[in-house]
DNA sequence: TTGAAAACCATGAAATCCCATAATATCCCA
DNA sequence: TGGGATATTATGGGATTTCATGGTTTTCAA
């Protein structure tokens, strides 16, 4: 489970580290997968197991007749065409392909977070936009009730 | 089950007891996860079973459409993006993070608050007010154990 | 041969482990 | 039921490991 935010800084050779507690939400995968929000300008990204789950999603909507094969060809594309496999080192880096920097505005460090099944990057600055209107955006909806409920 | 209320002190490196009840509350797991409220200037946490039933209580709102995608990112964001799992050491201390404690005014010692499925962490000064007010609230409305009270 | 990518060291800061101790709680048997 | 023996907790502090990050060397293909 990805959980918490982080920021990493990002060297002169596009190297960031990946958070140590998402290393270790991917288990002996050593590697995330990562792509350009269509969105907005973040990645998207989680491990193995999120891949696999959004292609069976897609196929199970394809077959129930919520997605038409169209469609699911456009989320695809966009998803799984996009995607890139970015193994990380010993030390728990990857490089960030130039084409996923420019997408999210990334310079000198990018910000992880952790979402559940998945995460997301962020330029820094962006994310505390980003996450000052969702914290407008809680406050006027209901509470999630799994706080309360068993 | 968290159960009772408890003070801890807190030490120069920022470490403080998880209460041997809550210990054994969370299982084998060996860890809490806990959150910066976005209620008040305390922290909410509990086991990694709240933890899923958060994630699967807002996937099954949006399945239902009782929640907007874009309302359940903002859920995501606020709780599962700053969550954090901390884990105990051999003799059950984690170490707050910095934000946290600045969140909830925590310096020498924190109050640990069992609500059943979860729990709370106040600075003791705090959790006294609050308790007063919680205290005349609860004057104020029906007693809900009254059905099972002699 | 040369440029880019990958693998390999190196380091400071922070987190974690490990040992020690005092206080409390629990057990057990007379 | 008392009261000493044993186990569990909470907490302090030093030793060790992990993490993030910078830099250097090696590899490989154009």
């Amino acid at each position: 489970m990805f959980l918490s935010t982080t920021t990493h800084s990002i060297d002169a050779k596009g190297r960031t580290s990946v958070p140590s507690a998402f290393r270790d939400a991917v288990g002996d995968e050593s590697a995330v997968f990562l792509w350009p929000s269509a969105r907005g300008p973040f990645l998207e990204g989680g491990g193995k197991a999120l891949m696999e789950s959004i292609q069976r999603e897609i196929f199970d909507r394809v077959a129930d007749g919520s997605l038409s094969p169209e469609d699911a060809e456009a989320q695809q594309m966009m998803l799984l065409g996009e995607a890139q496999r970015l193994a990380y080192d010993k030390t728990g880096r990857i490089v960030l392909p130039e084409l996923f920097r420019t997408h999210a505005d990334l310079s000198s460090s990018a910000t992880f977070v952790g979402l559940g099944n998945r995460f997301q990057v962020w330029e820094p600055a962006a994310h505390e936009a980003r996450k000052a209107a969702m914290q407008d955006r809680v406050k006027s909806t209901p509470l999630v009730m799994g706080i309360v409920r068993p």
